[in-house]
RNA sequence: GGGUCAGUAGCUCAGCAGGUAGAGCAUGGGACUCUUAAUCCCAGGGUCGCGGGUUCGAUUCCCGCCUGACCCA
């Protein structure tokens, strides 16, 4: 049987090594990358040779053009690609080096020159190599790439090394990170880590995913939100506190759901919901400025111009009005279940209030594009969330939604402890609750006993965002290793 | 949970109304000093996702399973 590309790159490698240069063993510092050299020498002329200042460059082989006596080939460093050149008459050693040992995917460190070759690309004129890093395994097709979704996310790295566009959504994601990062940073918040590990899931309403530690002998959860934790910070003095960092909730996976995924969550004493739509308004806007030079929205190639202030919509008048609700009949549970009957599915348990989110949802939520407040959440489906003074059965609170997709979730936090108790109370009587949670969480009841200031606190998804920002259609294109399950080997 | 589609060489893909598979790139050998999907000649490379059934014979047809994508609830 024929040799394998894997054995035939290994015995280059054992040959590597009996020469003295084991790969794995080398050190080598560059001292530039590839957009530099570009850049720096963009002024030479087509066959002009700079050779007064010599370069120490690395990266990986990704093409190879070989004529014999002389050999093209180009690299791929964290900058940019950069053609390479060696030719027999400056280094016949280092060429036929080249020919025998090296293979496209292999990291190397470049020492040479630059030219402009004659058809005016700017290349290295290689007066000596070393090899970093051997690749045992051919790379993926050059002109087709790495296509099949399952691949590219089960071997990410090759992915990454394959497609530039990949890395640059992942650039652009940490690019979106900082500056929240920064925009709130800048206007006094104080970015704070709270317990991934809780014995009590809460802050929202999904399945956790449970574990158990050992020598404490107690059941933890990983969390499913981290609100209840901030807000005890809020209690505690802290008026303005953020934190960015992965959620867990045990459900479905989808182009829009991982398992585990990134939210922001924020809180600000002595403000209301009305004060998070003028932050979010102002943070999407210059968010999308900084990333993308523009206001924009994007899923695939549809792209969506927004500016502020962005529309609002109600929940309560939506439904109202395609639904052909008369308004005196929105709270009648009832009512609502015989006339929505067939359009939505309806449990048991459901109230009006989720009725009427499952309707809007469903028909209305979808076809929002541009940025939308959403508003008027019933109290039943907001128990954290503060009763609206003229309606003490909605509550002030908004989702902002952008292309059917949920992105934020704000209101103005409720901090009477009596309600708060109330409503815990009556969520643990629903069976769909029961069935999520053993218990909710009281303590915070007894934290909030102790004296919240008025607060408004908003989550954000930001793998959602960053799809909005990007134009992914899957939340796998923005998160570097989603949730899979392993290949089955047998 | 239901439906549709996909899985063939390292990669991108063909193919087979049932007779144990092809191309391009990649790899090995040869020619070639300005190419960039280099070119030209030659060669090697496959448990056709896994398991079962039908059949003289299955990559192809049937059933089950695994993995993934999309749609629906």
């Amino acid at each position: 049987m024929a040799e394998s590309e894997f054995e035939v790159r290994l015995k280059k490698l054992r040959e590597l090594e009996r020469l003295g240069l084991p790969p794995y063993k080398q050190k080598f510092k560059p001292n530039t990358n590839a957009k530099e050299i570009k850049e720096r020498f963009q002024h030479l002329k087509p066959g002009e040779h700079e050779e007064k200042d010599s370069f120490k460059i690395s990266g990986r082989i990704l093409t190879i053009r070989d004529f014999g006596g002389s050999v093209f080939f180009h690299i791929l460093d964290s900058t940019d690609k950069i053609q390479c050149f060696i030719e027999k008459r400056g280094n016949e050693q280092l060429l036929e080096f080249f020919k025998k040992l090296l293979d496209t995917g292999d990291i190397v460190g470049i020492s040479g020159t630059v030219f402009r070759t004659k058809k005016g690309e700017i290349t290295i004129y290689v007066k000596d190599m070393k090899v970093l890093a051997k690749c045992l395994h051919p790379l993926p097709e050059k002109w087709h790439g790495l296509k099949e979704i399952e691949t590219r996310l089960r071997m990410r790295y090759l992915d990454l090394i394959m497609n530039p566009e990949v890395k640059e959504i992942f650039i652009k994601r940490h690019k979106i990170i900082s500056f929240i990062r920064e925009f709130l940073t800048e206007r006094g918040f104080v970015e704070v880590e709270t317990p991934i590990l809780q014995p009590v899931p809460s802050g929202a309403v999904a399945k956790p995913f449970k574990t158990y530690h050992n020598e404490l002998e107690m059941n933890l959860f990983l969390r499913i939100a981290p609100e209840l934790y901030l807000k005890r910070l809020i209690i505690g003095g802290f008026d303005k506190v953020f934190e960015i960092g992965r959620n867990f909730r045990n459900e479905g996976v989808s182009s829009h759901h991982n398992p585990e995924f990134t939210m922001i969550e924020l809180y600000q004493a002595y403000s209301d919901y009305n004060d998070l739509i003028e932050l979010t308004e102002k943070l999407i806007t210059e968010l999308s400025l900084y990333v993308n030079g523009k206001c924009i929205v994007k899923q695939g190639e549809e792209e969506i111009e927004f500016s502020p202030p962005f529309p609002k919509i109600s929940i309560k008048e939506e439904v109202i009005k395609r639904a052909g609700i008369p308004a005196e009949k929105i709270k009648d549970t009832e009512f609502l279940k015989e006339k929505l009957k067939g359009k939505i599915e309806i449990d048991e348990d459901d109230d009006w209030g989720e009725i009427i989110v499952k309707y809007f949802e469903k028909y209305v939520a979808d076809n929002i594009k541009e940025p939308t407040f959403v508003i008027d959440f019933p109290v039943s489906t907001s128990p954290l969330a503060k009763r609206k003074e003229d309606d003490p059965d909605f509550v002030e609170r908004f989702e902002l939604y952008t292309f059917g997709m949920e992105i934020a979730n704000a209101f103005s936090e409720l901090n009477d402890p009596e309600d708060q108790r109330k409503r815990f109370e009556e969520q643990i009587k629903i069976r769909r609750m029961r069935e999520l949670v053993e218990d909710m969480d009281w303590d915070f009841v007894k934290a909030l006993e102790h004296g919240m200031p008025p607060t408004a606190g908003e989550g954000i998804g930001i793998d959602r965002l960053v799809m909005l920002l990007t134009g992914a259609q899957s939340i796998k294109e923005v998160i570097l290793f989603p949730t899979m399950k392993p290949e089955d080997k047998t």
